[in-house]
DNA sequence: AGCACGCCGACT
DNA sequence: GTCGGCGTGCTC
C-alpha cells in the first residue's frame, strides 16, 4: 500500500501520514481529514512506509492539483529553507505560496472573458436605443472601437446582452511569446568605463552561478548596469528576477524597467488583490513574463527558466522576515541562484559586512562604480563637537547658523533624527514617576500633535494623563527630544520657511509620501525632518546642508550591528547632498568628536570603516566570523520561559562539548514584555555553521519531547538582525 | 494553527 | 442555573 507523507500549514514539525489510494506526485496539493477538520497539505514523500499502525491511517480525501505546484527548483529552494532555518516544512511550502493556493484554488489563470458585438449589434440603428441614453453611447463606442475610455457600469453591458446586441465570449490565453517580440528601447545615456566592465564581466559569465557584487556609491548608475545586464539575460529568452527593499518599490523604479523593455514586467506590490498575485505567480511559472520586480517574499516566485536574480540595496535589513519565518530573501536568492546555476548580482553603496567579508574570501566577485554620473561634487563633511553648547531640541547654535546659511542661498536642509515623536520620556517633574507602557515595561513616547503617549514596541496609545498617578502633581514635563519637536522648534526659528517632517507618522498614510516628496522636488528653501525613512533611496537634488542631529545614539549602542548601520545610513545621506553640481556639505552633532569609527568614517570612508569594523568582528568572533541563532521564547507568567531556555542551555552544554559553542542567556529580549507576553532568549553561537545545523536539529527533537515546551511559546531565528 | 475538552467566575 | 474565559492536549 502506497503512504503519502503530507506537510501541513501547521507549527509541528512532523509530517502526517495517509493512505494514497490514487495516483499522485510529490509535490501536489491534497485535501485530508486532519483532526476533527479538514486541511490542505502538500505530499512531501510518497512510499510504503510508515511508523504509525496501518488501521489508525486515515486516507486521502481529494488530489487538488495534476501536476506538481512548485518548479524544481522552487521545491529545491524550500526544503532547503526549512532544514536551514529549522521551521516546519509545512508552514514553509504555505508561505511560498499565493493565499488563494493555500485555500485549495485551482493553479490555472482565469480565462478572460471580453464582450463583442453580435451581429445584430452590428447593424441595428442606433436610434433604437434613443430612450436608453447609456446604452446607446456604450453602443456606439462599440463600434467605433473606442471602448476603453467608458466608465459605464456593468449592468449597461448586461442589459445590452439582455437584448442580444453584445455577447461575451472567453479568449483564448495570448500563445504568443514575448521573447518572439522582444527589443528594447535604446537609451541615451552614456556608459562610463566602469560600468562597461561591469556589463562585460557579468555578460561573460551569465551562464552559470557566480555572485556578483556590485559596490556603487550614490549615483554612480548601478540601475544602469541592471538594465544591461537583464538585456542579455531577456535576449536569451530566460526570465528575470529584481528584489528591492520595501521602501523603494515606487512608481518612479518601476518605470525605468518598463520604459527600457519591450516586454512583461510584472511587479509584486503590497496593493494587489490575491488574484493578481496568483495570476502574476502562475504566469512567471508559465514564462509569460519576462521581468518579476518585487520585495521580500517574491524570492519564492517560480519561474519556468529563471537567468539572473538581482537583489539591490542588498544590505538593506527589510529582506529579513521578523516574524514567523524568520528567513532572508537575500540569503536565500544566493541558494536560489546556486541551485538554479545562474548569476546573481547584488548592488549597493554601502555592502553588508557579511558581503564584504564574502567578496575578502574570493567566494564573491567585486564590481566597483566610484565615479558619480554628471560633475557632482563630493560633500563636504565636518564633525560638529556639541560638549557644552546648548542645544534646543537638540539643535546647537552652530548648526542653526548653517542652517540659516544654506536656507538664505534657497537651497534646501535636510535634518535626521532616528527618533520619532515629541519626546520619548514623560516624567513627573515632582516625583520622578515615568509614563510606561504596562504591558512592555517601556516609557511611552509622547506625541504632542495628537496629545497621546504612543509605546513604540507594542504601538498601543494611551491618553496623556493630567495627573501623575503617583503623587498628584499636574507638573508632567516632556524630556529627551523627537522628530516632532524638532519640527516644531525650527518653525520657532525659521517661521518663514517651509518645514516637512517625513516619519512613520506622517507617511503611514498611502500616497503621502510621494506627496511630500514632489513638493521638495520643487525646489526653493525647505527643512526636512525625519528618521531613516528619509535616508532611504530618495533623491533629494536641492539639499545641500545634511545634519546628523544625535551620532552618539548609534555609536554606543548595545547591538553590536548599529555601527554598521548608522554607517550605512550616514553614507547613503551624505551620498545624497549636493548632487546635480551643487557643493553639499554634512555636519554630524556628537559628544565624542575622537570616535575612531567615526573619524574612519568621516575621512577615509564607508570601505575603510567595513574594512576596520571586520578586523573588530574578526577578533571578538562576531558575525560574519561566527554563526548565531536565536532562541526565542515567551509565556504570560515570567517563569516558564526562562526556565526553558534554562533546560536548553543545560541541554547544549550537555550534549556539545565545543568550546567554538558559545551561549550567551536566558536574559529578557530585546522588548521584554510585548502584548502581555514577557519574552527571553537565549543566544547560541558557532564559529562552525555545520556543527551549529547539527546541534540544533538533535536539539529541536529534543525540545518537541518536553511538555514545557507547551506552556511556552518557543521559536527559533536563525542568523538574526536584532538582538 | 485549529479545535475540543474541562474546569472555574459573573451574568441573561 | 448557564455562558465563556483560557489552560491543556491532540491531530496520521
Amino acid at each position: 500500500m502506497l503512504i503519502a507523507h503530507v506537510a501541513l500549514p501547521v507549527p509541528l514539525y512532523q509530517l502526517y501520514d495517509y493512505c494514497l489510494t490514487s495516483p499522485a506526485q510529490v509535490g501536489m496539493r491534497v485535501t485530508v481529514p486532519f483532526g476533527k477538520r479538514f486541511a490542505i497539505g502538500i505530499i512531501v514523500k510518497i512510499d510504503q512506509q510508515t511508523d504509525i499502525e496501518i488501521e489508525h491511517l486515515k486516507s486521502i480525501v481529494s488530489i487538488i492539483d495534476e501536476q506538481p505546484l512548485f518548479t524544481n527548483s522552487i521545491w529545491k529552494l524550500l526544503n532547503w529553507a526549512a532544514n536551514y532555518y529549522h521551521y516546519p516544512i509545512g508552514e514553509v511550502l504555505f508561505h511560498a505560496m499565493p493565499i488563494l493556493l493555500r485555500q485549495g484554488r485551482k493553479a490555472c489563470q482565469d480565462e478572460i472573458k471580453q464582450w463583442q458585438l453580435t451581429q445584430l449589434g452590428q447593424h441595428i440603428d442606433l436610434n433604437t436605443l434613443s430612450r436608453a441614453p447609456k446604452q446607446k453611447l456604450l453602443l456606439s463606442l462599440f463600434r467605433n472601437n473606442q471602448l476603453h475610455d467608458s466608465d459605464l457600469s456593468l449592468t449597461v453591458y448586461h442589459q445590452l446582452q439582455k437584448k442580444q446586441l453584445i455577447t461575451q465570449i472567453s479568449q483564448q490565453p495570448n500563445n504568443i511569446p514575448w521573447q518572439s517580440s522582444f527589443s528594447t528601447n535604446r537609451n541615451t545615456i552614456v556608459l562610463n568605463n566602469e560600468q562597461i566592465q561591469a556589463i562585460n564581466t557579468i555578460n561573460q559569465q551569465n551562464d552559470h552561478f557566480s555572485v556578483f557584487l556590485l559596490e556603487g556609491i550614490t549615483g554612480s548608475g548601478k540601475t544602469e548596469v541592471y538594465l544591461n545586464v537583464i538585456t542579455g539575460i531577456l535576449a536569451k529568452g530566460k526570465q528575470a528576477l529584481v528584489l528591492v527593499p520595501e521602501i523603494s518599490l515606487t512608481p518612479q523604479t518601476i518605470r525605468r524597467f518598463e520604459q527600457r523593455f519591450n516586454a512583461p514586467i510584472d511587479i509584486l506590490h503590497s496593493g494587489l488583490t490575491d488574484k493578481q498575485r496568483l495570476n502574476v505567480w502562475l504566469r512567471s511559472k508559465n514564462g509569460e513574463n519576462a521581468i518579476v520586480v518585487g520585495t521580500r517574499s517574491s524570492v519564492f516566485t517560480p519561474f519556468k527558466d529563471l537567468g539572473i536574480i538581482i537583489i539591490d540595496e542588498e544590505h538593506d535589513s527589510s529582506y529579513k522576515q521578523q516574524e514567523g519565518w524568520r528567513y532572508n530573501a537575500r540569503d536565500l536568492a544566493i541558494i536560489r541562484a546556486k541551485f538554479d546555476n545562474i548569476p546573481i548580482l547584488l548592488g549597493s553603496a554601502t555592502p553588508s559586512l557579511e558581503t564584504l567579508n564574502n567578496v575578502q574570501n574570493h567566494r564573491y566577485q567585486l564590481l566597483q562604480l566610484t565615479k558619480r554620473a554628471g560633475n557632482a561634487q563630493l560633500a563636504k563633511q565636518s564633525i560638529l563637537d556639541i560638549r557644552g553648547l546648548v542645544l534646543s531640541a537638540g539643535l546647537s547654535q552652530p548648526l542653526i547658523e548653517q542652517i540659516k546659511k544654506h536656507l538664505n542661498n534657497n537651497n534646501q536642509v535636510m535634518l535626521f533624527l532616528n527618533r520619532r515623536g515629541f519626546s520619548p520620556l514623560l516624567i513627573c517633574h515632582d516625583c520622578g514617576w515615568i509614563a510606561e507602557c504596562p504591558r512592555c515595561d517601556r516609557p511611552y513616547t509622547f506625541h504632542q500633535q495628537q496629545n497621546k503617549l504612543s509605546c513604540h514596541y507594542c504601538d498601543t496609545p494611551r491618553g496623556v494623563p493630567k495627573q501623575c498617578p503617583k503623587c498628584g502633581s499636574t507638573h508632567l514635563v516632556p524630556v529627551g527630544f523627537g522628530t516632532e519637536q524638532l519640527e516644531k522648534q525650527l518653525a520657532i526659528l525659521f517661521p518663514e520657511i517651509k518645514i516637512s517632517r517625513i516619519d512613520r507618522d506622517t507617511v503611514s498614510k498611502k500616497g503621502a509620501l510621494d506627496t511630500y516628496l514632489q513638493t521638495i522636488e520643487q525646489g526653493g528653501a525647505h527643512i526636512l525632518v525625519g528618521t531613516q525613512i528619509l535616508a532611504k533611496g530618495h533623491h533629494f537634488p536641492n539639499v545641500t546642508l545634511v545634519g546628523i542631529v544625535d551620532v552618539d545614539g548609534a555609536l554606543f549602542s548595545s547591538d553590536f550591528r548599529a555601527t554598521e548601520r548608522f554607517a550605512q545610513i550616514y553614507t547613503q545621506v551624505s551620498g545624497r547632498a549636493g548632487r546635480e553640481a551643487k557643493a553639499g556639505e554634512v555636519i554630524l552633532q556628537t559628544y565624542h568628536p575622537d570616535h575612531p569609527l567615526l573619524n574612519i568614517l568621516l575621512h577615509q570612508g564607508y570601505q575603510e570603516f567595513a574594512k576596520q569594523t571586520l578586523l573588530e568582528r574578526q577578533k571578538t568572533l562576531l558575525p560574519p566570523f561566527s554563526y548565531q541563532t536565536l532562541i526565542r521564547a515567551a509565556d504570560r507568567n515570567n517563569q516558564y520561559a526562562p526556565a526553558f531556555l534554562q533546560r536548553i542551555d543545560e541541554w547544549l552544554k550537555m550534549h556539545c562539548d565545543d568550546p567554538a559553542l558559545w551561549l550567551l542567556g536566558p536574559m529578557p529580549a530585546n522588548q521584554a514584555k510585548k502584548a502581555g507576553y514577557n519574552r527571553w532568549q537565549l543566544l547560541v553561537q558557532h564559529t562552525n555553521r555545520q556543527k551549529l545545523q547539527t546541534i540544533l536539529d538533535q536539539l529541536i527533537i529534543t525540545i518537541e519531547k518536553w511538555n514545557e515546551s507547551s506552556k511556552v511559546r518557543w521559536s527559533i531565528d536563525v542568523d538574526p538582525i536584532d538582538n
